[in-house]
DNA sequence: GGCGGTGAGTTCATTCATTGAACCTGTGGG
DNA sequence: CCCACAGGTTCAATGAATGAACTCACCGCC
């Protein structure tokens, strides 16, 4: 379930690794190749928020059609979502994310605590605690109370002051609410 | 010294933020407005690193020179590096990493680590311990031991038996040997 | 005072990736 | 039969990345 990527990415069609850099003997370079690509970061941050139908990413990150499909694509070739016809409705499918996936919510919590402190406009946008004590989780995404790596299930994702509380797509408004991680994203039809 | 971005990132040449994806209300989005693009971190794990001339990045990276200058402006304007003269050679100068600079630390070592379990061919690149304890630094740059969060200047990188032991480029070698995070690069003259 | 070397860039033509709009295709409902 | 919807693909136009060549200020030297 956890296999190795090397054979993968390091070589597809004959070239060196990815596209480019990374000649580099270096994790983050190769970590980069894979979720390095505009948006591709994003589409795992809605993927962990929730997010799994093509149609909710599409309107929720604003992204043109054939670079989420291509995204999509390479993630699923990395390993970090796996695709799969929904359960309700056998023809349509979802993208769910991989134990590997849920290995980059560190990565996220960090990006997402460095963007907090640097563009403080003062009010945060969401809070992310440990629902079974209520501490804001740590920049790797740890309880700093329990000490423990907390599970992505028992995350709490809650609204900040600095988030509109009335946003125009269905997505965006679904994930305003307090929400765990991963909770798979159901609108309800309007 | 630390005062916030926003005046400078989202107002500039009257487009709504950096460059696109970022009518999000998202502290990641805000956050890869700046160091998302292709190079940019790993400039920044060059700086951390002590990389701080601008012909080091060059021949560490392998990056085309328009990028790299194109990059350190970003990065300068960002407020993540500083541009100033070198302290012995007037007419030269250096990038050092900022206050805000360092606050990517932990982002960087969690790409590594993901990409350390993710590409597991066995042999780790490099490993960063905590130099007076010894323990590695966990997902966030923290000592699992001593449970907080290194001092950059702490952080000891070593060796892992994955790394080349003798690469071509003199950066590279300056960056084998055990040393500390921060620590200026000084080339030796050969 | 001319000469080559180095650090730190710019310029420019080519290639590659991204964008947005339009098109396609299978199915499910009325 | 017709329309809508989910999940794409195709295409032309734009914008960014690449690599090679060029600039330019200074520095040491003989």
């Amino acid at each position: 379930m956890n296999e190795p990527l090397l054979g993968k990415v390091a070589t597809v069609g004959g070239m060196a690794l990815g596209k480019d850099y990374a000649a580099q003997e270096c994790s983050i370079a190769r970590t980069l190749e894979v979720v390095g690509e505009r948006w591709t970061l994003l589409v795992v941050r809605d993927a962990l928020y929730g997010v799994r139908r093509y149609n909710d990413f599409l309107v929720h990150l604003g992204i043109p059609r054939a670079v989420l499909a291509a995204r999509l694509q390479t993630l699923v070739d990395a390993g970090v979502l796996e695709k799969r016809p929904c359960a309700d409705a056998p023809r349509r499918h979802e993208y769910v994310v991989t134990e590997r996936g849920r290995a980059l919510w560190p990565t996220l919590r960090a990006l997402s605590a460095w963007g907090r402190d640097t563009f403080a406009d003062g009010r945060p946008l969401r809070y992310f605690r440990h629902a079974q004590c209520g501490t804001e989780v740590g920049l790797a995404g740890e309880c700093p109370a329990c000490g423990l790596l907390v599970p992505l299930e028992d995350v709490e994702m809650l609204p900040g002051p600095g988030l509109d509380p009335d946003p125009a797509d269905p997505v965006s408004r679904a994930l305003l609410g307090p929400r765990r991680l991963l909770q798979p994203l159901r609108l309800d039809p309007v």
